[in-house]
DNA sequence: TTAGGGTTAGCC
DNA sequence: GGCTAACCCTAA
């Protein structure tokens, strides 16, 4: 049989029923965020959250949801300022970065994608407005707000609001929140239909009183969605007519040389039914009336074609993907669970601590959009595969079986501090290291550099890929991509009030062991900022790059502002990187020192057996062996200084040095590798040979890394003996 | 696009 | 100031 075929088969159980797990609670959680049950949302998404980070068949449009869903955590939560997925966003401001990807991956009119961004900004300034912090509605005023003419009475009125400091105003009354979740909700509907899963179906088809024929949402769209689904879960759907299928036939045989005429061929199956009818297929296929008495084997045929089909997509693909590569399992996605200081979000700590050990995601990467019809022919072909095959007990998914999609985003829970005063957070996190590994960027040295390495990690995880509506998939999970977790969604809880601390400290004492996630600290000179922009921008740029990156790995972290309150947070990023193997990283915690170093403990468990002497404390992966403890350790800790504090802290060193001409125009900002980045780069090397260094980079979710870098860190790696 | 040498940034 | 990883520049 094709390699498809065996790619099928080799799915996991687990893989297989996760995905239909994974579809059915992101169409709960929809329903939830549409019936205003925002608590039950939470709850799907943590749900969702901790799903992707164990092995799933990464199929189609997995990672449209985990975009959508991310997208809409965001905004479930972008009334609370001292959440964040992004550190130093706002749920807001990572909102628009998931928009920006989203409307990259999916292609939405320009007008339409301002039109939702504005609303965004304009309600975080309103939000930030109405809590009384100027500061930051004044910094999201200049920095986002648009500068459309239409937009100026509202800017004005802002920016009077802002300088008079005042909280109140019937603008600010006028709006409600609510109204504009579900205006995103409207948003994301419109870009995307979420399918009715394929659980659901077969609960329906069971007979099962309790399950309308409807699908659970109310939405108008759902009719549309149920026979999306039916075509994504197998149901041949009527949808096709003979017609269409003798058509794709047509081509399909011709393109593989089949010689079988699709009438003979009906005519043998046709025969083959009388003998014996599968119920199976009825079961496909008897949903949809047919116009004409489709040959039920119709959709093993052509699904046979498509797998053919699928699977020269595949093996085309897997030198460079390498989508049946171990880790490809499942993507990531990080969803969704924002962290918070206040005690009330306890809720939401709770998932991150509650992080299953394992989380091997793996990250699928995602598949370049060129493919997308093929694939989107494929996808088709391969739910009516999808279905006979469910029904012989094999493995139900056709679709992209070899592919993960590679969710994108690990759920990355943080807690960072946003201390106006900059209070640096230290990383109580360190002692308590877990075996695991986390993959700490060996390189990295420095504290300060961890921030910046954060924000890239954030960008990672966004590159998740999206391929097309369509659903077919587009995810061109490399195998070997990792989740990066960033897209993943990281969530953070960040202290803003040292009051606010020591609710904070709950959560991350209870730290899982397993991930380390080093979220890299950015530096905190003035050249941040830059570098956040430009880090922001480059992100945003690799997930167009690589749509499909699966999110990667998500990345949990805790974080503690200070030694003083050692309330230990614990900063822990869980990177997943493949489906089955998933490297957990635990990143140090994002430090913020203060400009005086605190002492910050970092935990960073290094899957790597690597010695990095020379490498950098920061994210130095702990080695448990290694003899750095104790003093050097403690100089680690040392190093970390807060970066992330405040953004708007920043905003002024940022105009400063903005214009701030370097070598080349403009200073660079050392953006250390990751372990997880030197992990990429390893198994690239590995993959496709040294020396093909744009090849590795477009293969994984690097973001802000030029080839140019691969190759030096290459370099550096050979002289340090890493590799 | 890559290789290799030079430069810069940041820690010690 | 030394050291070194990351970054830049440029020739091929």
């Amino acid at each position: 049989m094709s390699a498809s075929a065996s790619k099928v088969s080799s799915l996991s159980d687990e893989q297989i029923i996760n995905r239909w797990g994974f579809d059915y609670y992101v169409f709960k959680a929809l329903s939830a965020f549409r019936d205003a049950d925002y608590t039950a949302f939470t709850h799907f998404t943590s749900i969702i959250e901790n799903l992707v980070v164990r092995p799933v068949d990464g199929h189609s449009d997995m990672i449209v949801k985990l975009r959508c869903m991310q997208f809409l955590s965001r905004i479930n939560n972008g009334d609370k300022l001292d959440l964040t997925f992004e550190e130093p966003k706002t749920p807001l401001e990572s909102a628009v970065s998931v928009l920006e990807s989203i409307c990259r991956d999916m292609s939405v009119p320009p007008r339409e994608q301002e039109r939702v961004k504005q609303a965004i900004i304009e309600t975080l300034i309103m939000v930030c407005l109405r809590s009384g912090e100027f500061t930051r509605a004044e910094e999201v005023l200049l920095r986002h707000f648009s500068d459309a003419e239409d937009s100026a009475g509202k800017k004005k009125l802002f920016e009077s609001l802002i300088r008079r400091r005042r909280s109140s105003h019937s603008v600010l009354q006028l709006s409600s929140y609510a109204d504009f979740k579900q205006d995103m909700l409207d948003f994301i509907e419109r870009l995307y239909r979420v399918p009715e899963p394929f659980l659901l179906q077969m609960l329906k088809r069971s007979g099962h009183p309790g399950v309308s024929s409807e699908p659970v949402t109310s939405s108008s769209q759902d009719r549309q969605k149920t026979s999306a689904a039916a075509e994504h879960h197998g149901s041949v759907c009527a949808c096709l007519s003979l017609h269409s299928l003798r058509q794709v036939y047509g081509v399909l045989s011709e393109r593989y040389g089949v010689s079988v005429s699709f009438t003979q061929l009906q005519q043998e199956l046709e025969e083959e039914q009388e003998q014996e009818e599968s119920p199976e297929l009825h079961l496909a296929l008897s949903e949809t009336p047919r116009e004409q008495p489709e040959p039920p084997y119709a959709g093993m045929t052509i699904s046979r074609l498509v797998q053919e089909d699928d699977s020269q997509l595949s093996t085309a693909e897997e030198e460079e993907t390498q989508i049946s590569s171990p880790h490809s399992e499942c993507s990531p996605a990080q969803i969704c669970t924002p962290a918070r200081h206040t005690q009330k979000h306890n809720r939401i700590i709770l998932s991150s601590d509650v992080e299953p050990e394992d989380h091997a995601t793996s990250p699928p990467s995602s598949r370049r959009s060129s493919r997308h019809k093929q694939q989107q022919k494929s996808d088709h072909s391969e739910s009516k595969c999808v279905m006979v095959e469910d029904d012989g007990g094999s493995s139900a998914q056709v679709c992209s079986p070899a592919r993960p999609s590679s969710s994108s985003s690990s759920p990355a829970v943080r807690r960072s501090a946003r201390d106006t005063q900059r209070q640096s957070r230290i990383v109580l996190s360190s002692d308590v290291e877990p075996e695991d590994h986390a993959t700490s960027p060996p390189s990295s040295r420095r504290s300060s550099r961890h921030k910046q390495q954060q924000k890239s990690v954030h960008s990672e995880s966004k590159c998740v890929m999206v391929e097309d509506d369509g659903g077919s998939s587009a995810q061109v999970c490399s195998p070997a991509r990792p989740s990066s977790s960033s897209s993943s969604p990281a969530v953070r809880r960040s202290a803003r009030d040292t009051q606010r601390q020591s609710r904070i400290v709950l959560s991350s004492d209870v730290e899982p062991e397993d991930h380390a996630t080093s979220p890299p600290s950015s530096r905190r000179s003035s050249r941040h900022k830059q570098q956040q922009k430009s880090d922001h921008s480059a992100g945003e740029s690799a997930l167009v790059s690589s749509p499909a990156h699966p999110s990667s790995p998500a990345s949990v972290r805790r974080s503690d502002r200070d030694t003083q309150n050692q309330s230990s947070e614990s900063e822990c990023v869980m990177e997943v990187e493949d489906g089955g193997s998933c490297v957990q990283h635990s990143t140090p915690a994002r430090p913020s020192a203060t400009d005086t170093q605190r002492h910050n403990r970092s935990v960073t468990v290094s899957s790597e057996s690597e010695d990095h002497k020379s490498s950098p404390a920061t994210q130095t992966p702990r080695r448990r062996s290694s003899p750095s403890s104790g003093g050097a350790h403690k100089r680690r800790r040392a190093r970390w200084q807060d970066v992330s504090g405040t953004h708007e802290n920043w905003s002024d060193e940022e105009s400063l040095f903005s214009a701030t001409s370097g070598r080349s125009s403009k200073k660079y900002s050392r953006k250390m590798w990751t372990v997880q980045e030197s992990e990429w780069l390893k198994e690239g090397v590995r993959r496709f040979g040294a020396g093909h260094w744009e090849k590795i980079r477009s293969s994984f979710p690097f973001t802000g890394r030029t080839a140019v870098n691969l190759k030096d860190r290459w370099r550096t790696m050979l002289k340090l003996r890493l590799v």
